[in-house]
DNA sequence: TGTTTGATTGTGTGCGCACACAAACATACG
DNA sequence: CGTATGTTTGTGTGCGCACACAATCAAACA
């Protein structure tokens, strides 16, 4: 029974340096208006001590909100996305107490233009902290550059940009997802029979650097493992069924031996309507996110198993570390990679249930 | 941009009911002395608004000190419950600045008799909360009837006993997370070779309910989808490893042909260090935990899978859910099955640089 | 020396809540 | 009816901090 000995407050610390409280809040706080002979005696008194500000107290008493920008891209295909929004939401709600307050703005992952443009409206806006999902290279790095001049605090969202340090990144590990999916993917494919890759045709170059990582993963094992299996790719212009249909037809035809493929974007469940139309059951397929559809394909077997990066944690990190960092100076590891978890029909529902576990 | 709503505060309440702060406050937290008139205008207006106690303001002006007693069982082989203590110690510090204090207490899970000492310890201890690790049915009930009569709230962890109602329970469902065992098996096992289930000898009744539900939920799996497949059964003393070499040697002489086998509990890294011995390195092996040794083997290759079941984030989560009824009354849903997790070599080291993200 | 100015320092208030205490009220009993 | 006893209700204080504002001080100038 450990009994914590009594916190030092600033009161405390002003009487050990002969100085008023306003005085130690302003050289705690860095503001101005206090005499070089004065910041050296609080100062000293700080280096002796282990002081550790009261965050409730500090919450109560605090009068301006805190202003978090989230900068994502506006897919269409909202699913994903969603979950990492309720994940920021949550941890907006978590920080009520201190005020916190998010703002999400949305680019156009196909127009590089538009994450210029809200760039720019970031940098205007002026808030505490901005978390956002790298975009290509040149524009990210013009951003940061720009973020880092105002001190702008920012976070990675998603996708990882090596070129500089963020507070953080919260990601999944792209190209060691796609290893593990190879692996379980040959799992299901005893007899070595063809492997299938299923792509979107002509998408934007923009956000696809984390299917392409996924896909180098996946190939990394497979030249690894199994150099004697064949893959064939497919290439699908997704926003027309009935002609990738036909696609999926030839190619079946030509290959009727393919057994098992994959997806590394959300859309297998696109590629289970399919296989559920031509009554292939006896086709393994995995892909990627826990959207509603891919879950309803899960769960009629259709789909075998979804590889799942849980976005709203994603999300809740984020801002609870942007939060933390900017009431307390708190800082973490920079680089978290977000476990890769495997769901199956089985396993699902507790996938689900925790979804949601901070109401 | 939504502006969030004023924030509804103890004293909007009181007038709204038309009664002072003080009848508001022991509305709210259960205190005597509060006419059913005055509790039935504040209940009323309770259900018309979304009060949400100011988490901050309520720690600062927090006197007393929350005292919460744990009940753990004490194994000798520490690795799983080591985890779920530090989970418990985090939850402890997440709520630190309510004064949240946690003891740990344990009984023999061998000895009935330590556990119905321990629970009368605690009764005269009189904590705030009780979350612990359900016995066998007749110790734990009365026990429970203790808790009740004397209005401490408690929680189930790990182990679930269904008769009675906890505030909340935190626990893998073992029956599905062995039916899911047995699919992730079969997968390696697509040459219908026969399946090998080890198991503890003469082990104690108490804390292999677990196990013996994981079992079941694997058996359902079998008698499904596998009735041809031989499954063989070998019980082995644990404590004497030569021993248990030599009742392998003896079995794998017999069955040559068996290549896959699984542990319900924590001791694979035994079994592994047996196949690394006689170099059976194509023979697939799948347990559950991500102790210490368990990780090893499962790096090194002589385990395939292993089933984790978030541990830490167990004890957090009894400590949170705890702390909040206690200070806010807030209620969740009393039953959380917790992520059946697939680790492998590939997405191990994602689960372990997540296991302490929050410090 | 008196006055102004600006830098520096100290004091006071309130954030929302928990809890002690005082006040008001109801009930029972002599 | 008055007093004692218990129950219910309202009020006041302080938790530790942020921040506004008042007070003080030093230097400069007329």
């Amino acid at each position: 029974m450990k009994t914590s000995q009594p916190k030092i407050r600033i009161k405390d610390i002003a009487l050990r340096a002969g100085v008023s409280v306003g005085t130690v809040d302003r050289v705690l706080h860095g503001r101005p208006n206090v005499s070089p002979k004065s910041k050296a005696k609080v100062d000293k008194v700080l280096k002796e001590i282990d002081y550790e500000p009261n965050r409730m107290a500090s919450a109560l008493a605090r009068t301006k909100a805190l202003r978090i920008v989230c900068l994502l891209p506006q897919y269409a295909l909202g699913g994903y996305w969603e979950d990492v929004i309720r994940g920021i939401r949550q941890g907006e709600k978590a920080f009520a107490d201190f005020r916190a307050n998010v703002e999400i703005k949305y680019y156009d992952p196909y127009n590089y233009y538009t994450f210029e443009l809200a760039g720019q409206e970031v940098l205007k806006d002026a808030p505490d902290g901005l978390i956002f999902v790298p975009s290509a290279a040149e524009y990210t790095s013009r951003l940061i550059d720009s973020l880092e001049e105002n001190e702008i605090p920012f976070i990675y969202l998603d996708g990882e940009y090596k070129a500089h340090t963020p507070l953080a990144f919260f990601g999944q590990h792209p190209q060691k997802s796609g290893f593990f999916a190879a692996k379980m993917l040959m799992l299901m494919n005893s007899g070595r029979a063809p492997v299938l890759i299923f792509r979107k045709k002509s998408e934007g170059i923009v956000g696809s650097y984390q299917q392409a990582q996924r896909e180098e993963g996946f190939n990394e094992y497979m030249n690894t493992y199994h150099t004697d299996c064949p893959i064939y790719d497919l290439d699908l212009p997704v926003k027309h069924p009935e002609e990738d249909h036909k696609l999926l037809d030839e190619f079946f035809a030509a290959h009727p031996d393919a057994k098992v493929g994959i997806l590394f974007n959300s859309n297998a469940f696109i590629l289970a309507d399919y296989l559920k139309k031509r009554n292939k059951d006896n086709f393994r397929l995995i892909g990627y996110d826990l959207l509603s559809q891919n879950v309803e394909a899960l769960e009629d077997g259709s789909i075998d198993f979804l590889i799942a990066q849980d976005p709203e944690r994603q999300g809740y990190m984020s801002v609870q570390t942007m939060c933390e960092y900017i009431l307390f100076r708190k800082e973490r590891e920079p680089i978290h990679y977000m476990p890769i978890h495997l769901v199956s029909k089985e396993t699902l529902p507790f996938h689900m249930a925790n979804k949601l576990i901070n109401e």
